[in-house]
Order: C-alpha cells, then sequence, then structure tokens
RNA sequence: GCGAGAGUGGCGGAACGGCAGACGCGCCGGACUUAGGAUCCGGUGCCGCAAGGCGUGGGGGUUCAAGUCCCCCCUCUCGCACCA
C-alpha cells in the first residue's frame, strides 16, 4: 500500500476492473431470495447531476451492495425517462434536436454514476425514447383500449401558453403549469385522448392501506383522489318542461332548507334557461368568469359573486320554486357543475346567501340542544328540523331517509364522487410516444393493430410546437397519412402523442427483461423479480407518477399479465438537499455542486461517505462542502491504520476481549442501521469503532477485527475497501464476500455502568459486572461518598432499580 | 383556514420513558514538521476557581425519572385549499 491515500490512484483502477469483470451483473439464476432495489425513473437534463442528485442514488447503491453481501440475488438497474416536455423544451432552447441531446446527457448521467462508484447493471440500461421501448408504451395504450379504458372526449381542458400544449389536472399545481411555476394555465376547447383512471379511484384508495409508504404521501394521493359519498338528485326547472338541474350534495338531509340554486358559469343549461331580461347581466358574468385566472378564481378570500338567471328550479321536497342563480364559487368540473344552496348549513351558501339576500332557512341544530350559530351556517351534523317527514331525525338517519325515499321516487340516488378525474394524455407536441391510432373515413377510430407497432416517431427537423392545438406531427404527411388497418381505405394518423408520464407507468417493468423483443416483459423474469422491494424517489412524484404506476399495474393485473396489485410495496422518500444558500441547486443561481468537482478534490469514497453523513436519509439538508473534508479525512485515519496493519506483516493477532466486543457491537450496529436506512448512524459507528482500534497495536488488533471492518466499510466506500482488501492478501473482490455476522455474546457488555439517581439527579456512577444483582448495586451504592453527602442521613422512601442501567433513590 | 411533519451546542446531527449532545464539522491548545487545508495527542453545551447549578421553541401536567407521553401556545417547512 502506498504510504499516502489517493483516491486518485485506487477509484479508476477498480471501477475498471469490476466494469470488465461483471461485478454487478443481475444473477440470472433464480434460486436465492431476490431484491429488487429502483430508484425513480430519472429524466437527463442537460446540467447532468449535482451532489443532491446522489443523496439518492448513493445510500441506493449501499443498499444494493449491502444485500448482495447479505445473500441476494440484487436487482439495480437504471434508464432513462427521455420522452417529454422537458427534454423538448430544452432542446428547443438551445437549438438542438433531441434525438441528439438525449442519447448525449444520459451518457453525462451515466459517467457522473460510475464516477461516484454507484453500481448498475448497465446491460439492462432502458430509455423511454427508443422504439424498442416505446412500441410496449403503444402496446399498453392498446390494452388500455381495448379494455375501455382509453376514450376519446371533448373538454375544456387546461393550457400552458409556455408548453404549448394540453397538461392533465396533475399538472397543474396553484393554477400554473408544473414545469412553468410562474405560467398560469389557460382553458382550452380540445378533442383528447384520456385514460379512465377513475374507474379505479376505490381500488387506489383501499390499496393504500396495504402498503409501506411515508404516511404523507398516502394522505396525498387520499386527498387527491377525494372521495366523497353522497346523493345525485335533481330538481326540475319551471317552465322547461324535460329541463332539470341534477346537482351533487353530500348532505341530502338539508334538501328541506334549499332556497336556491347555483350553476357554474360554463354549465350548459345556462343558457337555456336565462331569462330575456337576466341576460345581458349573466353574459357579461360568464364572459368575465372565463376571463378569470384559476387563481384568481380559487381564491378563498375573495368575496362571492355571482347573477341570477332569472329561472327558477322546483324543490320537490318543498314544493317551492326556487331561484337559479350562477357564481364562479361552483366549479364545472366537480360533481355536475351545480349545486343545491342550503345556506343555514354550508358557509359558503350562507355568504352567498346573505350578500344577495336569500334566504336563509334552518334545517339543522344542535344535537346537544344548545342554540343554533345566528351568524354563521351551522355546518356539523345534530338533529334535523323544520323538514317534513325528516324532522326529528339525527342528521345520519336523516341523510339514509333521503337518499332511500329519493330512489324510490326516482329523483336521484346515492352517488360517490371523486375529486380525481380521468388523466389526460394527449400532448400537442412532438417529442413523445405517439399514439397508436388511426382515423377513418368509414371506420372511425381504429387502434393500429399490434404487428404493426411501434408506430415510429418521424424524424423531424422542424418539430418546434405550433400553438394552434395540433402536434407538429401534424405537418408530416408522411407520417399521417396511411391506411385503415380495418378497411384498407384512406386514413389519417393521430398526431399527438402521449404525456410523458405514460412512460414511466410501467419502466419498472422492462427492467426484469428488457431486451424481451416478442413482448413488453417476460412473464417468468417479472414473476421472479416484481414487485420492486424498495422504490426510492422524492416526495414531488405523490400523486404523478405513483398514481398513474398503480393504476396501470391494477390494470395489468386485472388483464392476467402479473401476479400483483402494487409495483411499490415499500417506497421511502430521499431528504432534498439544497445548496448551501438553503436554495434549490440549479445553474442559473449558479449554486450547483458536481459530484464531479467533489471527487476531483476529495474523491468518490469521501464524497459518498458525506452523502450518507450528512443526516437522516429521509430529511432535507443543505450542501456543506466542509462535512467531505472530515470524511476523507476518516478514510485517511482508515487508510493508515490498514496500512500499519498490513507493513506489520498482517498479523493474526490474539485480541483483547474489549476489542472482541467492539467489533462484534459494531457488526451489531451497522446491519441494523442499514436495514434501517440509518446510514448517518451507520456510518457513525465505524468511525467510532475506528477511535477505538487505531490505538492499538496490529497484533492487538487481530486480522478478524481488521477484516470484518473493512468487510462493513465496503458498501459505503467501495474503491478504498476494495483496496485494503486487496492489501491484506484477497485475490476476490470484496464486493463478492459475505457481510460479516455477529455474535450476541460477544456483543454483550462485561462491564456496564449504573447510573445512581437522588430524587432524579445523577450523584453518581458505578462500574459494575453486567447482569449484578439488585442488593449488590445498591450495597454499592450507598457504600459512595458522593451517594452519603447527597443522601446527607435522610432515609430513602424508594428505590427504583434498572438493571445494568440505572438506581433511582427518592428520599 | 384545514391537514401532516419539525423546532436539541457555533454548525450537521445522536439519544428502547433511564447518564442529553454519540459521530462529525468548526474552534482552542499541544506534538512532529522548511511548510501545512497533512498526520498525531488533548480540550470544547452554558454559568462557576470549585462544589455545584442551569440547559432539548414557550407554558402547564403525568412519572422515582420527560428531548421522548398528555394539554395549551409560538415559530418554521410541506401538502390541500370555495370539492358542494
Amino acid at each position: 500500500m502506498d504510504e499516502r491515500y489517493d483516491p486518485k490512484a485506487i477509484e479508476p483502477k477498480w471501477q475498471a476492473l469490476w466494469e470488465s469483470s461483471g461485478l454487478y451483473l443481475t444473477p440470472a439464476d433464480r434460486s436465492r431470495p431476490k431484491f429488487y432495489l429502483l430508484e425513480m425513473f430519472p429524466y437527463p437534463s442537460g446540467e447532468g447531476l449535482s451532489v443532491g442528485h446522489l443523496h439518492n442514488y448513493v445510500p441506493c447503491d449501499v443498499v444494493g451492495r449491502f444485500r448482495r453481501m447479505t445473500g441476494y440475488n440484487v436487482l439495480h438497474p437504471m434508464g432513462w425517462d427521455a420522452f417529454g416536455l422537458p427534454a423538448e423544451n430544452d432542446a428547443l432552447l438551445k437549438k438542438l434536436h433531441p434525438k441528439e441531446t438525449v442519447p448525449r446527457y444520459a451518457a453525462n448521467f451515466k459517467r457522473q454514476l460510475k464516477l461516484s462508484g454507484c453500481a448498475y447493471d448497465w446491460t439492462r440500461e432502458i430509455n423511454s425514447s427508443t422504439p424498442e421501448y416505446y412500441k410496449w408504451t403503444q402496446w399498453f395504450f392498446l390494452l388500455l383500449y381495448k379494455r375501455g379504458l382509453a376514450y376519446r372526449a371533448v373538454g375544456s381542458q387546461w393550457w400552458c401558453d409556455k408548453c404549448l400544449s394540453i397538461l392533465a389536472n396533475e399538472q397543474v399545481i396553484d393554477g400554473c403549469c408544473w414545469r412553468h411555476t410562474d405560467t398560469p394555465v389557460t382553458k382550452k376547447e380540445l378533442e383528447q385522448w384520456y385514460f379512465r383512471i377513475t374507474a379505479y379511484a376505490d381500488r387506489l384508495l383501499e390499496d393504500l392501506e396495504g402498503i409501506d409508504w411515508p404516511e404523507r404521501i398516502k394522505l396525498m394521493q387520499r386527498n387527491w383522489i377525494g372521495r366523497s359519498e353522497g346523493a345525485e338528485l335533481a330538481f326540475p326547472v319551471s317552465g322547461h318542461p324535460g329541463e332539470s338541474v341534477r346537482f351533487f350534495t353530500t348532505r341530502p338531509d338539508t334538501v328541506f332548507g334549499v332556497s336556491f340554486m347555483v350553476l357554474a358559469p360554463e354549465h350548459p343549461l345556462v343558457a337555456r334557461i336565462t331569462t330575456p331580461g337576466q341576460r345581458a347581466e349573466v353574459d357579461a358574468y360568464v364572459a368575465q368568469a372565463r376571463r378569470q385566472s384559476e387563481i384568481e378564481r380559487l381564491s378563498t378570500v375573495k368575496e362571492k359573486t355571482g347573477v341570477f338567471t332569472g329561472a327558477y328550479a322546483h324543490n320537490v321536497f318543498t314544493d317551492e320554486d326556487i331561484p337559479i342563480w350562477i357564481a364562479d364559487y361552483v366549479l364545472m368540473g366537480y360533481g355536475t357543475g351545480a349545486i343545491m344552496a342550503a345556506p343555514g348549513e354550508d358557509q359558503r351558501d350562507f355568504e352567498f346567501a346573505r350578500k344577495y339576500g336569500l334566504p336563509i332557512p334552518r334545517v339543522t341544530a344542535p344535537a346537544d340542544g344548545s342554540p343554533t350559530p345566528e351568524d354563521r351556517a351551522f355546518t356539523e351534523y345534530g338533529v334535523t328540523i323544520n323538514s317534513g317527514f325528516i324532522t326529528g331525525k339525527p342528521t345520519r338517519d336523516a341523510i339514509a331517509a333521503i337518499a332511500q325515499y329519493a330512489q324510490e321516487k326516482a329523483i336521484g340516488r346515492p352517488t360517490v364522487t371523486y375529486r380525481m378525474r380521468d388523466w389526460l394524455i394527449s400532448r400537442q407536441r412532438y417529442w413523445g410516444c405517439p399514439i397508436p391510432i388511426v382515423y377513418c373515413k368509414t371506420d372511425g377510430i381504429v387502434p393500429v393493430p399490434e404487428a404493426q407497432l411501434p408506430v415510429v416517431l418521424p424524424d423531424m427537423t422542424n418539430y418546434q410546437p405550433s400553438g394552434t392545438g395540433r402536434s407538429p406531427l401534424a405537418n408530416v404527411p408522411e407520417f399521417v397519412n396511411t391506411t385503415c388497418p380495418r378497411c384498407g381505405g384512406p386514413a389519417e394518423r393521430e398526431t399527438d402523442t402521449m404525456d410523458g408520464f405514460a412512460c414511466s407507468s410501467w419502466y419498472f417493468l422492462r427492467f426484469a427483461s428488457p431486451h424481451e423483443t416478442s413482448a413488453p416483459f417476460d412473464r417468468q423474469a417479472v414473476d421472479y423479480w416484481l414487485p420492486v422491494d424498495l422504490y426510492v424517489g422524492g416526495a414531488e412524484h405523490a400523486v404523478m407518477h405513483l398514481l398513474y404506476a398503480r393504476m396501470w399495474t391494477k390494470v395489468m393485473f386485472d388483464a392476467g399479465l402479473i401476479n400483483f396489485k402494487e409495483p411499490f410495496p415499500v417506497l421511502r422518500n430521499q431528504g432534498m438537499i439544497w445548496a448551501a444558500d438553503g436554495q434549490k441547486m440549479s445553474k442559473s443561481k449558479g449554486n450547483v455542486v458536481t459530484p464531479d468537482a467533489m471527487v476531483e478534490k476529495y474523491g468518490a469514497d469521501a464524497l459518498r461517505l458525506w452523502e450518507l453523513f450528512m443526516g437522516p436519509f429521509e430529511e432535507p439538508t443543505n450542501w456543506n462542502e466542509e462535512g467531505v473534508v472530515g470524511t476523507a479525512r476518516f478514510l485517511t485515519r482508515v487508510w493508515n491504520l490498514v496500512r500499519r496493519y498490513v507493513d506489520a506483516g498482517c498479523p493474526q493477532g490474539k485480541p483483547a476481549e474489549q476489542t472482541l466486543r467492539k467489533t462484534h457491537q459494531t457488526i451489531r450496529t451497522v446491519t441494523d442501521h442499514i436495514e434501517r436506512l440509518r446510514f448517518n448512524t451507520a456510518l457513525a459507528a465505524l468511525m467510532d469503532e475506528l477511535n477505538y482500534i487505531a490505538r492499538l497495536e496490529p497484533a492487538e488488533i487481530g486480522r478478524a477485527a481488521i477484516e470484518s471492518y473493512v468487510l462493513m466499510l465496503a458498501p459505503m466506500a467501495p474503491h478504498v475497501a476494495e483496496e485494503f482488501w486487496r492489501a491484506l492478501g484477497h485475490d476476490e473482490s470484496v464486493h463478492r464476500q459475505k457481510w460479516p455476522a455477529f455474535d450476541p455474546d460477544l456483543a454483550k457488555d462485561e462491564v456496564v455502568t449504573v447510573v445512581v439517581q437522588i430524587n432524579g439527579k445523577v450523584r453518581d456512577r458505578l462500574e459494575v459486572a453486567a447482569d449484578t444483582a439488585e442488593d449488590q448495586v445498591r450495597a454499592l451504592a450507598f457504600d459512595s461518598a458522593a451517594v452519603k453527602r447527597h443522601l446527607d442521613g435522610k432515609t430513602p422512601k424508594k428505590v427504583i432499580y434498572v438493571p445494568n442501567k440505572l438506581l433511582s433513590i427518592v428520599v
């Protein structure tokens, strides 16, 4: 071994050897237990990886190496989420083509991951923008189509002026585009493709119960799905035979208190029922509501506004005619876009009624007999009053009674409504997976037959989005013009491409058999490897990717393609690493720290250790380069220790009992902490052991201790551990070794410190043999000078003994 | 507004209800050095010469014992936000 620890001299050497010897290839034998470890599909950006990204990849790499050493067949693959708007927008900005930038960026990511010593099976690398991959994305589209889960519909949808495309609901955040947080979305009316994710709403909700995910993420999914039980009812519109207002309510028990109705401004009924006298005012209001941004419209602080349509609905319960208003606090996209207003029991309706002088009947009273509040709605459950046949019933019973009555009289029925909408997947953009559909004048919508897949994305130089609502693909006649697979006549291809999230909804299956050409995946490979044993990624995907991937998995399960219902039974979110200034790392802010710079300065192993040591894996932290100095120093100290041992001729040694104990205690701690993803404390335990053994003579340490130390270091600092292992005289890689085992008996403390407390204050510490009997400890304690002084002759009232821990004396 | 999580030395962070501050950074002192952003040794929560006292956002409570459990409040982060 060299005298000095020089990472540059050892890291490239071992990386080359690992690669050439196929160290991290996925084992073909399936006799051993498997461990499928996966990080969320990265989009390879032009900025490359930062030390923030590594806070995900390095800990996962440790898990992979650890599992391999503990006897698992490990599948740890990597690939690129390369289709989609981010890649295309970047290429447009740089006046390049994504077909050129994507492979270049991916290659850079790969280089950086290798530089950081991350072990992936690169023979399984996939790229969602290649025909070999997207052929099967199209295949899944057809599967959804066949199962009635992909459909085309006209609707008013979110449009981003920067993306020049329609977005899904999930991609609108605070009224702005998820990729352009300063760009408010607007509405556009287009015919679009949807995936019927709402058909899976209940299963997506229920199956959350059985999976080990951060509670926060589960909650976000629950909220997003937004299941709400109630009833759908309808009131006829007076003077318009055949017209009625259908509405959803969670409080059907308040129907007797409905004094007006409100429609969303966009509601189709508005045009038909508005009276000539109100027409001008209504038109003006509708136009103004259209113009408003979503942020303005959704603002809860804004005072409610609305306009009377002049029309009346007939409240079939009270037999009264009630006015129909329009107001923008009613959303077209939820329920039926219409509500019954029960101002006595709903705060929003209450405010509206107050403002426009509408009656506020009270139909629910507090159950405990206290007076009904006058200055606000009474929104809690209570007891029904002034309500005909349900008067006197508790709210819960009244709800059931109305639901039943409505069903009998064919006025309505019990319903469940969801906040979640169907997933809109059409994108009017070039860089995406073409939708395998053909439009024929005779046969209408015709799916492309499987045998004709993939529908290849044509090579275009001029792929700028038009902004007209049509994809640039519409400008490629050779692509658009085709023949109908059914009748053979002339037909046109669908020119929109799929949302990038379609590609990432099944990629975890592809890794099981990435080169399969006759199917999206090999069934046997998937049966063995899936589901994913540990899935790691950022919390920002809580309600996009994770919801979509779960839905596709259930579709595949229903189709009999796979035998599991949840793709990711265990999910963890790595903590976000902010720049040293507390901001997000970005090129524009000039605060990005790259792994390249850190490896150059301190070496990959030191960088890795600092990624692990910075703080708890799942907590966010600010980057601090000073820390890398510390882990580099730690590695130097280990280097010096091992070198001293090797220079002394690697003595077998006869370690003292205490040294043996320290070793076994460290193995116990490190094993336990890596299993629980507590990498920071696992490393702390290794540092602690180093502090202990570094001061011993080589013969006092002994071979067993040195070797187990190197083995434990191997997943975290793979290069330097390999160097040590070879220096210790081994021919085979340290990464092919078995994880050290510990002996619980040897790890047990012989001598323990028992704390003596008097009235809760520590007054003395006793060193006694482990498991010393209570009376002996008592005797020792009462014999102690410090204890005597503090007892001051008083007699103990109570003495509590916690074996091997403390003796608490109360006086 | 509603929901979730978090507040511990100068800093990152440790602590099955049982010695608060492991481990590391930084800092202070020393050794070896032509030199030190190397290495090694020692120290480092605050007050105090010491004995000792005080300390985990604030206030109360349970307990022999509370960073940890319970109640109230403050601050920060995240999510949702007129969802009928």
